[in-house]
DNA sequence: GTGGTGACGACAC
DNA sequence: GGTGTCGCCACCA
């Protein structure tokens, strides 16, 4: 069968491309809905791989718990700032100005 | 097969 | 209250 280390991966780049537009989750959230809270350096590595996905995945919608972008230095082309501002969420210097306001939580996927 | 690393988070001191 | 350390799981050398 399929190896079980791809559905964790599989299932973060699931939420990630479910988030919706102008809303932003972290890398905890979406650890903890897999069920490791702990695991949020693996969503973070999980992004890293996402770069050789070939469908694309905002990944630019997912930062740390503080609300910081972390991982922007990873994004090539265009900022990630520039990308969530074009969203509507409004960062500055890094920080994402009323993150609980634009926070969106894996959980809202369930019923 | 082992060790080290990583776009983080929480706890201990 | 800031700093330090561990934990979590998967990938690379």
């Amino acid at each position: 069968m399929m190896s079980k280390s791809e559905n964790f991966f599989e299932q973060v780049y699931q939420v990630v491309e479910q988030i919706p537009y102008g809303k932003v989750t972290t890398y905890g959230a979406i650890a903890e809905f897999l069920g490791s809270k702990s695991a949020s350096r693996m969503v973070g590595w999980a992004m890293n791989n996402a770069h050789t996905l070939v469908k694309p995945v905002p990944a630019h919608r997912v930062v740390n718990r503080q609300g910081l972008l972390t991982g922007k230095m990873h994004f090539k082309g265009q900022s990630m700032q520039e990308r969530l501002e074009a969203e509507g969420i409004v960062i500055i210097d890094d920080q994402i100005q009323g993150f609980e306001s634009v926070f969106w939580h894996p959980n809202t996927l369930l019923p």
